[in-house]
DNA sequence: TGTGATTGACCAACCAGTCGGTCAGTCAAG
DNA sequence: CTTGACTGACCGACTGGTTGGTCAATCACA
């Protein structure tokens, strides 16, 4: 277990090991089914002292949405594009979709958990569709480029396909074989010719 | 709302109505995001003779989650699929698939919650693996038919996707256009000529 | 009158959140 | 270098309210 350096860089650190082990313990268990005493204990430290950090339970709930949301946008939005074909940028793009999910499981499980729970929704501070939907438009030009005949279409079933395989890779293994999945999607949306790697 | 015929129907259909209270709660709330009062309120009578019935709330969850895969996996099976070109026969399943979580949505969204949340797994009979294996085989046969070069793969795709459709449309709405998505799986799963309706 | 069905008050356990008190660093005054 | 007041960080017992579950009393029907 990690402690801080310098006596200063207690606050943020410790700020750090609740929200991480909030995190843990929520995309499991979900709001309802986690209690504080929980993240207390996960943390290694007091109740009184998580209350000394944040105001409520619904505060560390709405900062850990908050932040995993940046986490996992940050994760796919850095992939560098620039200068590969459509095809190439697509098949890039869906790698670094299912990386980002199999790297921070938690938070798809977390947003996952939002999108689905009407009451949790109000929690968030920014609309899941504010930034889906500028990803569906670059990909519908790339899809027009390939020559698709309704871009705009299979680029929403794309983004819809990748969202729905990140969910699979965040929930684990289960009931799909995740490599034939992969395999069939590169196959069906980008081509016979998406088989050749880089 | 409706009352039993004769009173000897009464314990039957009392639990019917509390599965129905409980079916509708859960599905929004989650396990741990229902009490047994709302429950009881919901089915309009005392929590005293809710537990006459059940005996207890996670048993009331049990029966609720056996109860709603046995309704929606008999929507999907009894779909008559004989005398049917294979094409038509997966678009027909499509459809069914689709009528199903539209018909009955809150069976979705419960057995969503199981499927994700790994404390509730256990209280499920049978596995989800076990009843969607089966279909994906009867599908591999039909994209075989079509002359699909990896029969397998596009049909544990297509299985998937439907699974992710129903959920979609479970949940509501929300990011996504359902009906350019359903255009836009038929239009890839079944090729150009799956435009032309029956 | 007997019996299955129903009620709502009740209980122990649990929960989110509070509070008085403690302790380790810090730092200015001596 | 000491001293001691100050303060940020921390603890865990406590509180008021809630929850799953119980039970003695009652009701309606045969």
């Amino acid at each position: 277990m990690e402690t801080p350096a310098r006596r200063k860089d207690v606050p943020a650190w410790r700020r750090e090991r609740i929200l991480s082990a909030a995190a843990e313990l929520f995309s499991q268990g979900g709001y309802h089914g986690v209690t504080v005493d929980a993240i207390a204990q996960q943390a290694g430290i007091s109740k009184g002292n998580l209350y000394w950090y944040f105001k409520s339970k619904q505060e560390i709930f709405r900062l850990l949405a908050d932040c995993l949301v940046e986490r996992l946008l940050s994760r796919v939005i850095e992939t560098e594009l620039s200068d590969m074909p459509p095809r190439d940028k697509l098949r890039a793009l869906a790698r670094r979709c299912l990386e980002a999910a199999q790297a921070d499981p938690e938070a798809v499980r977390v947003m996952w958990q939002i999108a689905t729970q009407p009451e949790l929704k109000g929690l968030l501070s920014q609309e899941f569709s504010l930034w889906i939907s500028p990803f569906i438009t670059d990909m519908t030009a790339l899809f027009a480029e390939l020559g698709e005949r309704e871009p705009e279409a299979v680029a929403t079933l794309y983004a819809f396909t990748l969202d729905a395989l990140m969910i699979l890779v965040a929930i684990g293994p289960g009931i799909y074989d995740m490599a034939k999945l992969i395999a069939a999607v590169e196959e069906k949306f980008l081509g016979p010719e998406g088989g050749r790697d880089v």
